[in-house]
DNA sequence: GATAGTTACGGTAGTCGTAACTATC
DNA sequence: GATAGTTACGACTACCGTAACTATC
């Protein structure tokens, strides 16, 4: 058995049971992988893969169980390369950040730039996305981290830490006559057009939520997957926006008014997400710290490597 | 990088930096083992042992690192053969069990019965410690699986799995005045030469905390680690004995008496332990459903792969 | 007939072992 | 001087690539 047998399993698999498409994605000849897995398989005592006569259709269920072993394998053999790496050019690398609008547009623009301040040698990439397609970008290893406030409890190889609670405001034209309800009320609220966050983003369910849980029918008249593309529509009138609290700058956005709506949903819990048994670069500790100061490095790594995805805060 | 060379790391680490043992230990010779180390200290960039001039004396910090990410890597390659062993001899293997006395005495004689009977191909083997050791043999490798009540949470490497619950008695020679005791107190207990297990074992801290708790002073006499000892001595009229409930059988103990002590201490939680990152055989969930039946084997790999050590019961 | 995988075979590289050498204790 | 590790070198193995062959769709 050698680490080459099992990245030709795993880009096999990954390639649809292709071998020579495998083949060519690792830039060497069909039949070198073909004989490798056929030699893997004879060592193991059983076939990985099923077979149609000759073609690779799928997998068996060992074949599976190795599969998942071999990725594992081949994400710390990677883990050992990046401790080289660390090591030898300890303040230069790369962060690879995938996260939602919200958070990339309100809450890390001073943690990127005091980051960029101490690494200047770390070059920074934001991805953006769903926090689905954050939490995936992890998983297939193009994002280091993940930040996001939605779905993304359910996937098992990420551990994911809390880094700080927010809630929402209600933002209209400034002489909207909602900026006058105290206490705002989510009876208040039901009555105008609204305009809030795509469905699968931002804590859009505890909206939803909310609304149900008073049996109220919100008119949700446009939704959006970014606050700025809100505060535009509600600032030519459309409706009255539900954004997150953090997203009113009052400096900005002179012509809305801003009601705090705390008291109204349910606080969001914004979290960051990482492969469970990843390798961290240091300044990849140092990044989240500067995101959540309750997060120091032993913090990270205790959750990493024991952790259920809560520690409990 | 390659599998062999990672296991050179781990090797020589093992045998205390001394290459030449290593080699010895690999059956391979000793230029090839240090041929191989330098190629891969080279490749990552960084020295993994520190040497004086040329002799290594110690692992330095990128090092540790490197050693930490290799072990799982070998461990995972273990568990690849594992599957193999699983799929081709699906009912044949072998299953270690690491316990102390009480629950190879007690608890375990029914289910390695069932066991056994179920799986007449599976070599069982019982080997017994103090909670400490029955972890480090599990960590070892030397065993599959720990059985024990005490000092089992702090590994991080073990998924710890609560499996039943259970108290003490008090037993003494059958017209003990004790006996006629009701209810049985700590004070009564206290006024009397005691004789209960070893402070590494069966949940001994808890009768510790119990008297300490009412400011009372044991005086225990004898400490074993063993219940069977603990009843010899109590016959022999030398004292009164704490042991586990489990521990008196009427038929058995006849020349003794018991009286339940469960409302006197803290009940005590005896756990499964396994290797976190384990690949299991089929027939060790089995034990382990025989042995716990809340524990299917679904529950059980849930906990090995997500999960905090213990999967709230 | 086109696409996909296996068998066959030769070249090459890398790993292993022995032997000689060098350094540390 | 004994023990431990490195360098040097030769043998062998095993991996890779090309080419020819075979099977599936």
């Amino acid at each position: 058995m050698n680490l080459q047998q099992l990245r030709y399993v795993f880009e096999v698999s990954r390639h649809g049971y292709n071998v020579s498409e495998a083949a060519e994605s690792l830039f060497t000849s069909q039949p070198g992988v073909s004989k490798q897995i056929r030699l893997l398989e004879e060592e193991l005592g059983f076939e990985i893969f099923e077979r149609h006569g000759k073609r690779l259709v799928g997998i068996t269920e060992p074949g599976r169980q190795v599969l998942a072993i071999a990725e594992r394998v081949l994400r710390d053999v990677d883990n050992l390369r990046q401790v080289g790496e660390e090591f030898t050019n300890e303040s230069r690398g790369r962060l690879s950040i995938a996260t939602t609008h919200t958070q990339a547009r309100y809450a890390l623009p001073k943690v990127v730039q005091e980051f960029l301040r101490r690494y200047p040698a770390v070059r920074l990439e934001l991805h953006q996305g769903s926090p689905r397609q954050v939490c995936e970008m992890v998983l297939s290893g193009e994002a280091d981290v993940a930040i996001a406030t939605e779905a993304i409890a359910d996937y098992d190889d990420l551990v994911m830490l809390p880094c700080y609670q927010w809630n929402r405001c209600v933002i209209a034209p400034q002489k909207h006559p909602i900026l006058q309800a105290k206490p705002l009320t989510l009876e208040e609220i039901a009555r105008w057009p609204i305009i809030t966050y795509d469905s699968a983003f931002t804590g859009r369910s505890q909206i939803n939520k909310a609304f149900l849980g008073r049996g109220l029918k919100p008119n949700v008249v446009l939704t959006a997957i970014d606050s700025d593309v809100i505060k535009t529509y509600v600032g030519m009138g459309l409706g009255i926006g539900i954004v997150a609290r953090m997203a009113y700058d009052p400096l900005a956005d002179k012509g809305l008014g801003m009601l705090d709506a705390a008291h109204l949903f349910e606080t969001s819990t914004t979290r960051i997400g990482i492969l469970r048994n990843a390798w961290l670069r240091g300044y990849v500790y140092a990044f989240i710290e500067l995101f959540a100061p309750h997060l120091p490095r032993r913090m990270v790594e205790l959750a990493l490597a024991g952790g259920g995805s809560d520690p409990g805060l």
